[in-house]
DNA sequence: CTGTTAGCGCTTTCAG
DNA sequence: CTGAAAGCGCTAACAG
């Protein structure tokens, strides 16, 4: 157990003192924007640099600078499909943006939500990405809020996904608008009886895309009854729960369900396959989000496409575009008005569309 | 576009003057590690921080301990569930170690990868985690890992996923041996004529698995023909792609189809299914790895199943157990010698268990 | 353009 | 136990 001969880093004072210039000059040469620098002795503080494998210290140009080049993202369950999505958005968009991204879980727990948040401020990132329907009425929400805005009142944004009715800027989604076409489209399809499986119904996404679907419905006076809604955890198993107290109460003559989210209709399909029930044959399914693994179950799934990498890189671009104006709440009634220089398309809500597939078969 | 009344943030400075100590108390009190301050300025200056909602900044405590308390993640890819199931693992044990994650992706590419490192250097963090198969050719592998040692040489800890053959630690997963003993299983249950679809044999976990298949199917006299094996991407395009090259081919006799990895299995099963033959029936199909998806395809894929988020856990166990000898190469020959006091298990590899379903009936 | 010199926010000797 | 002061590595005025 020989004990750490632990090299100290190379710093910049290494690089300069190698290359025979001052501090400044070698910060200037390396790091400092603008160029100000003999091309001279740029070169031999560069070559110098890249002799001692120099890498310049974050943390110290960050405290230097006052201010970092970190977007935290938290998200509420990493290893589901639909976050881990929005992930790869948020990170290939900031990576690009030249953007380092520190990343945390909540576990869908608003109370974590929040502890996290107060660590994340700490790093002073420049954003902050909340991704994670949260239900609308715990205290802790307050709380955060409050965190939130201070964060923002030093010059930090934050930026939510999907969650309008938040004072912050938020990647708003067509939940509603993309329930109800696939209402219809499934009405046109030749579909009246109707059951749902949905989140809790003070998850705002959950809720947002069960009313889209109901309005959908109710334009051709369709109308789903109380008992055929049911609400469950906003995960896989959740749908199979669904599907089983559905199956348990009798499903008698529906035709379709529908699950407010793909990993719910997964799960809601593998529990009907459980069953001996064979989805897209004795009963329709359709789902929401159009994640990945929805190609390869079998029946195919209809669901309502979601451009979810798009939605992790419109994050940013909201971030990055609102910067500077510190409407102290960002969104304050109609402020959609960016940045006169931004691409207006951003601050519009990301579209949806529905994909029919064989889980939906015409009737 | 009214612009930033930006509040600067609340420092260490700003608390000291509000509980009317100085600033070396407040420090001591917040952050310094042991008690060493009276009670009652500790209250005080704890009351003034809640007061003026102070946060450390970790930029500024990182440049002054000369450390930061920063785990550095690249994966692949991390819409792969394989992967994001691995950064859950890691996300959580770093948050219960008090850890701050930050996630790059590689796109899988070495080049990229390497670039990444680099970057992230610049962070300084107290461990970097690459998880990613990397082609064990590409000339950039050179780079990394001289790039990686340097790291290492200044404290950094460097921790792999399945990547024996590199210098450094690794967490061991039993690819080969739970292959092999999948490959026993199905010959258990009655096959003889196989296939399999594999990633570029340069993949080093690709290739462990699908010789520890072989070998498995050797101990039986049974063996692959050449042309019974695909080599394509590591995704799940690719084993639909690889399918399709097989289904062209013609199947012939062949009984079942071993793909390395479920979501090249997935997607394998999609092609199958769209060419009209099914899985389960006409042909079986197995796997590895066991994420979440393949309890939902139809029928459920046998695979073998890695714990993944516990790889994650692992890997930054490794890594903080390891802290501290400099071996310089931590990973010297027989080096499993760690820290007297680590728990043991923490460099075993982690256990593999095959899983029959539907996907391989017994014939 | 280049070098000197203050800091940035926090920790940590080193005296009191 | 507390406070003063010296850094940590880097940037950003400010003079030359």
């Amino acid at each position: 157990m020989d004990n750490a001969p632990r090299k100290a880093p190379v710093t910049l004072h290494d690089v300069a003192r190698e290359a025979g210039v001052s501090l400044a000059t070698a910060s200037r040469a390396l790091n400092g924007s603008e160029r100000k620098v003999h091309e001279s002795y740029r070169t031999r503080v560069v070559a110098a640099a890249a002799r001692l494998n120099y890498t310049p210290n974050l943390s110290a140009q960050a405290v230097a600078k006052g201010g970092t080049n970190t977007v935290a993202l938290l998200v509420a369950d990493i290893a589901d499909p639909y976050f881990s999505s929005i992930a790869a958005g948020v990170i290939r968009a900031s990576e690009e943006a030249g953007l380092v991204v520190t990343m945390a879980v909540t576990e869908r727990s608003t109370a974590r939500e929040l502890e996290l948040v107060r660590a994340l401020r700490g790093q002073r990132p420049r954003v902050m990405i909340l991704a994670g329907s949260r239900s609308s009425t715990e205290s802790d929400q307050d709380a955060l809020i409050s965190e939130l805005q201070a964060f923002e009142a030093t010059g930090g944004r934050v930026v939510f996904v999907s969650q309008h009715e938040l004072p912050f800027e938020t990647v708003a989604i067509e939940n509603a608008e993309g329930a109800k076409q696939l209402a219809r489209d499934l009405v046109g399809l030749g579909y009246r009886r109707f059951a749902a499986i949905t989140g809790s119904r003070t998850l705002l996404t959950a809720r947002d895309r069960l009313n889209g679907f109901l309005e959908g419905l109710a334009e051709s006076d369709i109308e789903i009854p109380e008992e055929r809604i049911v609400a469950t955890e906003f995960t896989r198993d959740g749908g199979f729960d669904g599907a089983t107290t559905l199956l348990e109460q009798g499903l008698d003559d529906t035709e379709l369900i529908f699950a407010v989210s793909d990993v719910m209709a997964v799960g809601a399909l593998s529990a009907l396959r459980e069953a001996g029930i064979v989805p897209g044959e004795d009963i329709a399914v359709a789902g929401f989000d159009d994640i990945p693994t929805v190609r390869d179950v079998t029946p195919p799934l209809s669901t309502v496409h979601i451009p979810l990498e798009e939605v992790g890189r419109r994050a940013i671009a909201i971030a990055l575009s609102t910067e500077g104006d510190t409407t102290d709440t960002a969104k304050t009634t109609d402020t959609t008005t960016v940045n006169a220089t931004v691409n207006a398309t951003v601050n519009t809500a990301v579209k949806t569309t529905v994909v029919l597939r064989d889980s939906t078969p015409s009737r």
